[in-house]
DNA sequence: TGCCCTTGCGCG
DNA sequence: AAAGCGCGCAAGGGCA
């Protein structure tokens, strides 16, 4: 048995990494006894957009660790595999390990599912430190900060024996990019390098350890980490599962997008003599062919971030009301044609890559992708996909014989914000069942000025938003002093939102949520603190509370757990076998109504049928609209 | 060429 | 007094 003894935070650590046929399973197995919890690492080859889905990933070690020792096991050895994975099955044995690549790679390579039994250190780091989103949710980055520099060190000495490994395989090429050395270096290097064997094990043990720092450190009260451990457990699931891919469907829209985009870009470079459509070049080309950009806002054009004119596909169009000489006519045709494709481009051309062997999408979700504690998703993230061309949402079908539903909070955040700002208006209105966008009508109506439905409900998310009059003024095209004004009076009107607001906006550090979940007040580039935006955090965060309370019921009252298909912020998307649709669709509802603070929170679920009868992604505003037209047949 | 940053845009 | 929130992705563009 070879042994090493590394330092980790200045002790002394046993690593055991036994060769092929010289392992004894009794000492393993007596090593790690159950009812406990163990660090859990594994190192595989470098991987490709598909990750543990890909076929060219595989796992060469696996390895397992105390505080104190940890054994790393040789996957290659049929011995050391088994035993391996019979640990991996024992339902007493819990593991934490960094990120979710380890539990997806046991899953994936090993048939084990530990999903409920996983502990994630980066999720522990980021209730933490929820804004460091480098190096503070990094393993490495940790370890050094929390525990030792030890392991910093032991990456770096084998990053270091990958370049001497390629130079000593191709002496002759030039040194290529670092991701094609370690992509070499995890592929090839000897399972017996000592380098490689004491960073493996090194990493369960500082994993383990790890756990235990972080816990405390996140402030958390123990029924929120359990939570959000069973949670993190859930989207391992949810990525694992996948979505089904309706590929004829997808190759059809590809080559669509494909086609339509380059023929348009062929001709906007054709010419403008070489500028690419998305450059933003082609703004100064198009003000030498007839735009007059000083009147865009006039013209109702949009705006970017950065308050330049935007060509987004809503306002492209605007181009062609300007006196445009030939070339420019012809440009902004091609461009208008552009634009209509481009997301439907960047999304299927991205998805071509991540469907999986199985036919399957396997997106990410990262259950604290937020600084407030939202979701966010990845590989695709699933959570933007277009909702305006409904092939793009369509190209997602459930198992067969299951149905798609959607269950969707009815106005949650201003529920929300009506209820911790305690604002009576508000909440007497939602009590009786009224339109909150229609009470800021009336509202502002009696302080005399007049606004639209679509204006007030602009306002009214721009409130919680945090905003200002500039930003309506922005957004509604409405002049910037009548902004200010409707701004100034809806604060007046809604007294208590105005405190809340402002009692929120004197945190300069953190603020702290109803469900204790502390989040850092940020900055913006300048570095002055954005307390306005305090209120938006308390805000948005308590609903992403809700949706997830709402999903623990659904999981733990009715055993509902592996029929969410994928949640999106406001709305849990799940997939029910046939007969069961009515009942989880009440079953749903009822786990997503709450007294909060004394205001009913609601939801509204929908099955997702296509016209044509069969179940696909889509908005629950789409399948509504299809199932009343089916109620109401046309007369022919 | 690879890397990093910015811009723009999809969703809630 | 004034202050639009949170994500991920693709491409452009500057730089080494």
């Amino acid at each position: 048995m070879r042994t090493f003894t590394p330092t980790l935070g200045g002790e002394q650590v046993e690593i055991a990494a036994p060769e092929p046929g010289r392992f004894d399973a009794t000492a393993f197995r007596a090593a790690f006894p159950p009812s406990a919890l163990y660090g859990l690492d594994v190192e595989g080859f470098y991987m490709d957009d598909l990750g543990q889905f890909s076929p060219d990933f595989g796992l060469r070690l696996i390895q397992f660790g105390t505080a104190a020792y940890a054994w790393v096991l040789t996957l290659d050895d049929p011995v050391q595999r088994a035993a391996a994975i019979e640990l991996l099955s024992d339902l007493e044995v819990s593991f934490c390990s960094h990120t979710s690549m380890d539990v997806l790679s046991v899953a994936t390579q090993l048939g084990v599912d530990i999903t409920a039994r996983n502990v994630d250190t980066r999720m522990l780091a980021a209730m933490a430190a929820p804004d460091d989103k480098r190096g503070g949710k990094d393993l490495k980055t940790l370890v050094t900060a929390h525990i030792g520099a030890e392991l910093e060190a032991a990456e770096k000495v084998l990053a270091d024996r990958f370049t001497a490994l390629w130079l000593a395989s191709e002496p002759s090429r030039k040194k290529p990019a670092r991701s094609v050395i370690d992509a070499y270096g995890w592929a090839n290097i000897p399972l017996d390098d000592p380098d490689y064997l004491t960073y493996a094990g090194l990493d369960a043990v500082a994993c383990r350890r790890l756990a235990n720092v972080l816990v405390p450190l996140t402030e958390a009260p123990p029924a929120l980490l359990e939570v959000e451990t069973w949670l993190a457990g859930e989207a391992n699931r949810i990525q694992l599962r996948g979505m089904r891919v309706d590929q004829a469907a997808l190759d059809a829209l590809s080559d669509e997008a494909r086609r339509e985009t380059s023929e348009a870009e062929a001709i906007v470079v054709e010419i403008s003599g070489g500028i690419p459509a998305r450059s933003p070049k082609i703004q100064d080309w198009l003000g030498e062919h007839g735009v007059d950009w000083d009147t865009w806002e006039d013209r109702g054009g949009a705006l970017t971030d950065t308050g330049k004119p935007s060509l987004a596909k809503n306002n492209v169009k605007l181009l062609l009301d300007y006196p445009l000489d030939e070339q420019g006519r012809a440009v902004a045709e091609q461009l208008i044609r552009f634009k209509s494709h481009q997301d439907a481009l960047n999304k299927t051309s991205g998805l071509l890559t991540l469907v999986a062997p199985d036919g399957r999408l396997h997106p990410s979700l990262n259950t604290l992708g937020a600084v407030t504690g939202r979701m966010s998703s990845s590989g695709p993230n699933f959570q933007n996909f277009s909702k305006k061309d409904p092939r793009m949402r369509g190209l997602f079908l459930p198992e067969p014989g299951h149905v798609l539903l959607t269950a969707d909070f009815d106005q949650v955040e201003l529920r929300v914000v009506a209820a911790l700002a305690r604002e009576t208006k508000m909440i007497d209105v939602i009590l009786a069942g009224g339109d909150l966008h229609q009470l800021t009508v009336d509202e502002l109506a009696e302080s005399g000025i007049e606004i639209t439905r679509d204006t007030a409900k602009m306002t009214n998310f721009l409130i919680v938003y945090g905003g200002g009059g500039r930003a309506l003024h922005e957004q509604a095209d409405i002049p910037l002093e009548d902004a200010q004004n409707i701004v100034a009076t809806f604060r007046e009107r809604y007294p208590a939102i105005n405190d809340l607001s402002r009692a929120m906006g004197q945190f300069r550090d953190s603020i702290r949520t109803i469900s204790h979940r502390r989040i850092p007040v940020t900055t913006n580039k300048q570095g002055d603190l954005r307390t306005y935006a305090n209120i938006n955090y308390l805000v948005q965060s308590s609903a992403r509370d809700l949706l997830v309370d709402a999903w623990h019921r659904f999981a733990h009252e009715f055993g509902r757990g592996p029929m969410v298909w994928f949640p999106v912020h406001d709305e849990l998307v799940l997939q029910v076998p046939e007969a069961l649709v009515d009942q989880v669709t009440d079953e749903v509802q009822r786990c997503m109504r709450f007294d909060f603070m004394g205001v009913p929170i609601s939801a509204s679920a929908v099955a997702l049928i296509d016209e044509d009868g069969t179940s696909r992604w889509m908005t629950s505003k789409r399948a509504e609209a299809i199932a009343a037209a089916r109620s109401t047949p046309k007369d022919s």
